[in-house]
RNA sequence: GGAAGGGUGGCCGAGUGGUUUAAGGCACCGGUCUUGAAAACCGGCGUACCCGCAAGGGUACCGUGAGUUCGAAUCUCACCCCUUCCGCCA
């Protein structure tokens, strides 16, 4: 809304995405941010040009669709009024009128839908576009130490006299780790914890929630949903681009909503033409036996799986899902921003990209633990909120005495929802490598314009000022305060004596009930 | 799982087939009055989209989707959500 609130304000941090109306009148300014992030073209045409000229198909639908609505209409008042003159004949002509607009209308209608599927569905997957600010560059060799953030240094193990071991070859030879086990269980890329190591993640978790609710962080601690819907991770951005990222939580369709759907089908003209008895759903699924078969076209089948997402949730990704859509579809009061906003939750990630990466510990999880931060801002306060955020995440780890630095990403290795972001890289030992332990971003008002109720694209979050006038987006950030599961690796392969004993920092001991040392039992 | 009642604009709330371009109230904005404020009075006040330089005009929207009808907030069906009560279970 600040395009048109403030003509000739057109910087790209307030560059309302997915607003084909902005689009339609900055497409320079479009084209050039996309390119930053390296997205250019659809075919031969800058993608600003591709949006456009549906929108103007669509444009040129609505107005003759409006024509035949507005004649339809009229010629039902002069029905009305033909009727109280006892006119039949005038009455039965104006019918005959309207129904020859339905027609009309019903066909425009169908093909306004579709091009305003296929203008969503683009405008759907196009990501938020960098700040000024952010170095330009293709992947994470591009990105850029902020300077003045580095804490600590890498601790000397050669002055020391022994060598550094990984966290996965400390914690098998603790008998606190065991991945052979987790995998009986739940196959790769997952891990049982035991004794030390699973209390010494409990322990962080509750380390790091203590000091962002403190009074000199402020956040408000939130146990949320573990399991969301669909509108919830596109509010956040995870749909509809990364659904092979994350699992899915199913059950069956009751009986009512599985008709429901068919109903809904049917309707719909696929061809599929589902029997009236109430148990037709249930038939229909035996007859598929899950499989296509031949019941449905190609769109009916798509359809219907589609309609069965009622009875399917998400596993959080990150708990900035749950936490970000707490104001999804509503209007903030102003006093209540900045609302901070802090979680320790479990997370899901299916890795499906990254095979082979990583494969070995617990640095990349189907399942861990991470203590989330989420701040809801005024637009004006979103870079300020961003530094604030950095600053908690990195208390943190100050606290456990890691070593660190910070980086700003460059445009090529940013999220899809992000403007910009600080990554905090903690020094591993083992790995002799430094590894993401957080991830903050300043996503502006890009998850607000998305967190609309379903089908109505115009109302994402917003706020209203004390005069009581809705204001416009709300800005979002999120960041990790940070990996437990990280943090329990970093402990551990900086905290490590010469025996493979982990002696714990002084910040967890009040944690672990007064120990000093993890050591084999 | 069973029963009943609900879902209408920023909020409350009326509205059971055609001047509903949704009554009334609250809140908010402007004005009159006042030294100032309150009260009172007068006026304004939904969102999105389309056309237009603008003034302005038009279309859609009463939980969601479909249906009946020349015409639906209102009638029919399904679903979702909320409240209360009962049952069952962590």
């Amino acid at each position: 809304m600040d395009g048109r609130d403030k003509p000739g304000h057109d910087t790209l941090k307030s560059a309302p995405m997915y607003d084909i109306k902005w689009i339609r009148e900055h497409p320079d300014d479009f084209d050039r941010g996309l390119t930053r992030r390296g997205i250019t073209r659809r075919g031969l045409q800058p993608l600003s040009q591709y949006l456009i000229s549906l929108d103007e198909r669509r444009r040129a639908i609505i107005r003759v669709s409006e024509g035949f609505q507005a004649r339809r209409r009229a010629a039902s008042d002069q029905i009305h009024q033909a009727m109280a003159k006892k006119d039949t004949a005038a009455a039965e002509a104006l019918k005959a009128e309207v129904a020859e607009c339905k027609t009309s209308i019903t066909t425009l209608e169908g093909e306004q839908k579709a091009v305003e599927e296929e203008l969503k569905k683009a405008l759907a997957e196009i990501p938020n576009l960098p700040l000024d600010d952010v170095p330009d560059g293709a992947d994470a060799s591009k990105n850029v130490e902020l300077k003045g953030h580095t804490f600590g240094a890498k601790r000397d193990f050669k002055k020391e006299g022994f060598t550094a071991k990984q966290h996965f070859e400390l914690g098998e030879a603790l008998g606190m780790m065991d991945f052979e086990l987790a995998a009986k269980l739940s196959g790769a890329r997952f891990v049982v914890l035991l004794k030390g190591m699973a209390r010494m993640e409990r322990a962080l978790g509750q380390l790091f929630l203590d000091v962002h609710t403190s009074e000199k962080h402020g956040y408000t601690e939130v146990s949320p949903p573990l399991l969301v819907r669909d509108e919830v991770m596109f509010g956040t951005a995870q749909l509809p681009k990364f659904s092979e990222d994350q699992f899915k939580a199913v059950r069956k369709l009751t009986k009512g909503e599985g008709n429901d759907a068919l109903i809904r089908l049917r309707n719909e003209d696929h061809s599929f033409n589902p029997q009236e008895e109430t148990s037709a759903y249930f038939e229909t699924l035996e007859v598929l036996g899950g499989g296509k078969k031949d019941v449905f076209t190609e769109a009916g089948w798509a359809r219907f799986q589609e309609l069965q997402q009622a009875g399917e949730w998400w596993l959080i990704p990150t708990a900035e899902v749950p936490l970000t859509n707490l104001v999804r579809e509503s209007i903030v009061d102003e006093d209540k921003l900045p609302m901070r906003l802090t979680a320790c939750t479990p997370c899901f990630r299916a890795e499906a990209g990254a095979a082979g990466k990583d494969t070995r510990g617990m640095i990349r999880q189907h399942q861990f633990t991470k203590v989330e931060l989420v701040s809801i801002v005024t637009p004006e306060k979103s870079k300020e909120e961003h530094e604030r955020m950095l600053a908690c995440a990195e208390e943190v780890l100050k606290k456990l005495d890691l070593h660190y630095r910070v980086v700003t990403l460059c445009t090529g290795d940013m999220g899809f929802a992000a403007q910009k972001t600080y990554d905090i890289e903690v020094w591993l030992p083992g790995q002799n490598m430094y590894r993401e332990i957080s991830s903050c971003s300043n996503c502006g008002e890009f998850q607000a314009r998305r967190m609309h109720p379903p089908g109505k694209p115009s109302e994402g979050t917003r706020y209203r000022g004390k005069d009581g006038k809705i204001k416009g987006f709300v800005h979002t950030l999120n960041g990790s305060g940070v990996a437990v599961g990280r943090a329990l690796i970093a402990v551990m392969e900086n905290y490590q004596d010469e025996n493979g004993a982990i002696v714990m920092p002084d910040a967890l001991r009040p944690y672990m009930g007064g120990i000093t040392k993890i050591e084999r039992s």
